[in-house]
DNA sequence: GTTCGTGCAAACGGTTTGCAACAAT
DNA sequence: ATTGTTGCAAACCGTTTGCACGAAC
């Protein structure tokens, strides 16, 4: 894991030191998207010497060499998806999480046509709430 | 204009004070998305006894009443949009500049019908380079 | 005189930056 | 020696809150 991990940043020119293979290894492979202090205090628990400044700035890091995408979908905080490929995005209004919804679930039609604006890149963003089981994790 | 702006507060339940009236002028009849600095420093122009405490209870009251609708669409800052109706949204990238889309501009399908999603409202978020004037006001 | 709206400044939460220490090359 | 990475704390920015003053009913 941590080998396929250290590859991982390797192949876009990041140099994985152990911090950076630590959070990458809690952000890469979850569809959670959480916020950078879910994972500062996540990663933490199995690598106690870790500063929110790093958590910030590898995050940061990720998502300017394309691993990762941030999201501005709720106010007040950015969450990071590793889902580099295009879908859509639901938001559950009682808490706020964030689920994908895969690309070829919904039509959109006429985007590429909009007289006046070269639109490179869309999704489509619901809110209401999930049905179905109450509180999944 | 004055009693037209304090006819529509009055209407929703809210008490039209001077600043009430100003930041609604700047604020209800505009399509450019402003953040709450944006209307603190241009209602300040003409009404220089004005806090910027008063601005943000202000717009959060509007948002709670119905006249506004807050956006959350780019990092770092919150938008108000006077759009009630339902549209979509186009983001310039390269000045961060909103759009309102028609919602009768784009075709959406198969958004009621998602599984597992209890969808009360969507829009699709646009993002790329105003095409036309280059840069309009 | 009670209620409501305002201004001010302080507090707040999430994010960034400056800097010194340290590790790797 | 140079370069790159980390931790810490301070700074930062947008927003909210506590509080006392003042206006309106």
């Amino acid at each position: 894991m941590q080998r396929e991990v250290m590859d991982i940043l390797k192949r876009r020119g990041i140099q994985p030191s152990a911090q950076r293979v630590a959070v990458a290894e809690h952000v890469l492979f979850t569809d959670r998207h959480p916020s950078a202090e879910e994972v500062f205090s996540a990663v933490r628990e199995g690598f106690p010497m870790l500063s929110r400044a790093t958590v910030y700035n590898t995050l940061n890091l990720f998502v300017s060499k394309g691993l990762l995408r941030a999201l501005a979908l709720a106010e007040g905080r950015v969450v990071f998806d590793p889902n580099i490929s295009r879908h859509h995005h639901f938001i559950d209004e009682r808490d706020g999480r964030v689920f994908d919804v895969p690309w070829e679930a919904l039509d959109v039609g006429r985007v590429e046509k909009l007289k006046g604006f070269r639109v490179r890149d869309y999704q489509v963003v619901m809110r209401g709430r999930k049905s179905g089981s109450s509180r999944p994790r």
